[in-house]
This record gives structure tokens, sequence and C-alpha cells, in this order.
DNA sequence: TTGCACTCCGTACCTAGGTACGGGATTACC
DNA sequence: GGTAATCCCGTACCTAGGTACGGAGTGCAA
């Protein structure tokens, strides 16, 4: 209908639904469920209504899901990329503000201490093999093992106890 | 009714649901959520009905927060409970058996395989934070910061690329 | 023996993060 | 221009790991 001299694309400029989830390694319907959510910014629309994106989504459904890989919840990646949207590095941050640096020294601190927890249990598990451990309930009780059960389990864990580590 | 030498302790000889829970440090009805799951032994009642567990229920639930934090499902716990519970250290594994000697072992790679993508992501947190980006969009588009997004999100990972990493 | 806390059971509900389905419309390709 | 492949939307369903509810029964102590 338009579009006379880009060299390719016709209509429908940009890239369909199928072709960003391919490219994206996600599912078409993903694509809709991150943008009722919210993550994935409305994208324009063929006359026909279909969805038409353009390459930078891809960009971001990879960033969306390096943020998952990065330990962020998809609630807190929608916040990071609000946080980039409406203000692009404002050279002084508001107070109050909580920034992607913000949220990325938080969250830095949140994998460091998952990394410790994580090489604790690869010891554990280490000297478990080591030992020869063949039943976790016998090792727990008989202290036949060097898994130190009481100490992995008991660390009461930021907030809420109660519902532990949702 | 019963019991008459032990210090302490009436008929119901054994700890209630309740105080196994507030010892563990979990719901009430995860208890039953874990009976039914069969990762809890079902406990002897009391005349009327009620679970009376003894002390080693408590190192159990201590044994499945641990596990789970091991980076087990519940599913995974249920099965080494299991072997624990039918082979104690049978000296000579049978073969297409999988006691935990081998469940061990292939939960260490995992829990190091998770540690290395950790560590990266850590390292990725921090040089972000370093090199003072404030937007994810931005960075992972323009070069802006070291960020290597195409590395975090381009790993196939182990089998099942669609259903990325459930 | 009265009263209150604790348990019982089945079933429903919850959050996160998606996936699947059905029926109709739109595009793309030959 | 026919027809297969995509895509649309709303809604339902899924897994994991629990939590909550409601009505009835039990345990125990004063």
């Amino acid at each position: 209908m338009s579009a006379a001299h880009p060299p390719v694309l016709g209509d429908g400029i940009g890239l369909r639904s199928g072709q960003v989830a391919a490219a994206a390694g996600v599912n078409v319907e993903t694509l809709r469920y991150y943008e009722r959510r919210g993550l994935l910014a409305e994208p324009h629309r063929s006359s026909g209504g279909h969805r038409l994106y353009d390459a930078s989504s891809v960009t971001t459904l990879r960033v969306i899901k390096a943020a998952q890989r990065l330990g962020f919840t998809l609630e807190e990646v929608a916040e990071l990329l609000e946080v980039g949207r409406h203000r692009h590095r404002p050279r002084g941050v508001r107070p109050g503000d909580a920034g992607l640096q913000a949220r990325a020294r938080a969250k830095l601190a949140e994998v460091e201490e998952r990394i410790t927890d994580l090489v604790a249990i690869r010891d554990n598990l280490q000297a478990a093999l080591d030992a020869g451990c063949d039943d976790l309930i016998a090792c727990a009780d008989t202290d036949c093992c060097p898994i130190p059960f009481a100490t992995i389990t008991r660390r009461p864990a930021p907030a809420a106890q109660d519902r532990s580590d949702r």
C-alpha cells in the first residue's frame, strides 16, 4: 500500500510475531503475554490488525531473558525497563528513585549471596561424595557424613520466614 | 493411657503436627502436603486420629528443605529419600540404579554450572555498575556498556530450547 | 465438664511464568 | 484468486510448591 523505495518490505514493514518469537527463541504466546505484562511495548499493527515489530523488539526480548537469568522476576524486569524508558540517563538521580544503578547494586548483593550459598552447597555435595554417603536421612541423623544440614537449613532468609524463599 | 516409665509423654507419645511444623519452620499444611507427595512417611496416630511424629520427622523436614536449597525439586527429593529408605548402603550398586551417589554427582555438575552462570552474571552486573549504565535497552543496543546480553541469553540450555528453563 | 486450642479432612485457591485452544480474520505465495 | 500458513483475541489450562477455608472432632487443663 505504501513504501516505495526501501529495497525490501511491503505494507507490513516490520517483523511478524512469529518471526520475532523465533528470533528471540520464545513462544509466540509469550510475546502477547509480555505485552500484557507491560514488558514489551505495543507494536504497530498492519492494516489488518497484525502486530508488526521492529528489530529492537528482539533485543528487548533478549534483555528480558537475560535479566531473568540475572535473577530478576518479570515484575522487576518490567520496572527496570520502565526506568530505562522514562529516564534516559538523567545525570543526577532523583531522591526516592530507584534507577538501574540502585537496583543493580541490590541485585548484585543478592546474586553474591546466592553464589555463596551455591558454593557452600557444592562443597557439601562434594564432601558427601568424597565421604561416600548414600542416604540423606542416615547422614543427617548419624553424622556419618559431613553435610551440615542444620547449617544449610537454618538461615532464616531475608524477611518472611514462613513464606521461605518464594 | 499407656506408657508408664518414660519420664514424660502421655498417650500421645510423639510430637503433634504443630510442634513439628514449628520445629522445622514450616507450615502445618506443608506437613500434610509432603505426606501426600510421599516425602514424609505417614506418622503414627493418636487414638483420636491425630498425627504423632517422632523427632526424626523434624530431621527429615530439614533434609527436605536443605535438599531444596541444594536445587533439588520436591520430586527429586522424594526419590532421594526413597533411595535412602529402601537401600541402606547396599555396597555394590545395582546396574540401572541411581543412588544418592550418582544423583549427587549429577546435581553437583548442575550446581557448578549454576555457579558459573551466576559468577558471569555477577561480573556483568558489576561491570554495568562500573560503567554507570542506567538503561538496559540502551546498553544492549548501543554497546554503551559491557554487558554481553547476547552471550548471556544465547545458551540453548540443556535440552528443550522451546521450554527454556522450566 | 466446660471450654478453648489444636487437628482432622477434602477441596479450593494462590503466585509465577507461561502454553494451549477454538474459531475467525489476514497474509503470503503460486 | 485460491488456499495454506499465520495471526488475531479471549479464555482456559498447566506445573511447582505450597496456603487457606470450613466444619467437625480431639486433647487437655482448670
